[in-house]
DNA sequence: GTCTATATCCCGATAGAC
DNA sequence: GTCTATCGGGATATAGAC
């Protein structure tokens, strides 16, 4: 790390990825550009083009680094526990921890919504977490119909305690990203204890009947 | 209503909260440009200055309209049931269907984050369907940190349940709104079941480090 | 591998004509 | 209420020097 100030020592791709995070953090996928993350790197505007083709090969890369740290997060809160139950309610304290104390790398893993065709890096980096999370799921069901089902609203449940965390809804203090990691692994412990009830096979609970919703103003033309 | 494709009429406001939503559901709000939804419509990109002070105003009033639309979804959907559990399931499904047939606006709903203390419009027009869930809520519960541990679960669950859905992880085909609806209402009423575990006050579920609220009494052992 | 310079384009916002 | 015209700024991307 010798002579400062400018990048002539070949680690700028990564310093890329991680001011990309850090601008997608800031104000959103849209908004980030090439030109203010060399900028605040101290770059020339032309200097990414050396390493990136284009604005999303760096959005891709930055994506996949996201999803490894979440995975090097994820895993190990697995591996403490033997029980699925356990291991489920682990993952989804660290799930939500995760979203709260590494803010802007999971506002990477979901905001930055590119086409998963095209960067099959994306859906690789993603896949160590999905099969820990379903093989735990599928241990504690019976066929993959009623483990999908479990999956789901797990998965839901978590994602959306780790989204009202970043909202502000469980608090700015200091504790609310603990807060919020306990409630979510309660609901998932809820979730398994009630999961007859989320089963496809049973009968339907009330309240299904379709409502149809209002049109969409007409734009005067 | 149209005339020749020029706005001589006046109703370029309704036309420009319209095309906003649009655009913020095709690209994000961070992409969305007062330019772009003037060129969409046909006017002059100076033209939206007659009916709103800036980018952000604009951006308001289709967040204030995008609520209403949700509202008026919703709350008929409430009204069909008596039980506290199915008006919630009946929520629950509204929601979500919502969701998937009103994309653009809800995309709108979490996606054009604005400084809600700038624009306490927005917080008015959200009001009626948060009275509406926790008063639900209240019913089934003693007190209101239960009811504030249900309300989150349930919130929680039914958000994700939306997001699962809208990133097509129930797929492409035309029953995917229901089936993600299903899930979800059955989530919320696998969480209701079980809502004693959700309790603050219960013993904590395994998965480390239990929350270490100054309330907290110690779990039984 | 990074620089300077440049071409091309889009955006927000304002001024003034009709 | 909408138009044309314009200013100032910022973005992507390329070309060529070092």
């Amino acid at each position: 790390m010798g002579r400062r100030g400018r990048y002539h020592h070949g680690d700028l791709r990564a310093a890329l990825i991680d001011t990309a995070i850090e601008l997608i953090a800031e104000r959103g996928v849209g908004s980030f550009s090439l030109a203010e993350a060399s900028r605040r790197i101290g770059v020339a505007v032309s200097a990414p083009y050396a390493h990136f083709a284009d604005r999303d090969e760096l959005l891709a890369a930055a994506t996949v680094r996201a999803f490894e740290l979440f995975s090097a997060a994820l895993l190990p809160a697995v591996r403490q526990f033997g029980d699925p139950t356990d291991r489920l309610a682990a993952m989804t304290r660290a799930y939500v921890r995760f979203a709260g104390t590494q803010r802007p790398l999971f506002e990477v893993l979901y905001g930055a919504k590119l086409d998963k065709t095209r960067y099959p890096q994306i859906a690789a980096a993603e896949q160590p977490v999905t099969g820990a999370f379903l093989s735990c799921v599928r241990a504690l069901t019976d066929g993959d119909t009623q483990a999908d089902d479990l999956a789901t609203a797990i998965e839901a449940a978590t994602h959306g305690h780790a989204m009202l965390l970043l909202d502000g809804d469980f608090g700015q203090a200091d504790d609310a990203v603990e807060l919020a990691a306990e409630r979510a692994a309660r609901a998932t412990q809820a979730l398994i204890q009630s999961r007859h009830l989320l089963a496809r096979s049973t009968a339907a609970p009330a309240g299904k009947a379709p409502y149809p919703g209002p049109a969409l103003h007409q734009p005067g033309r």
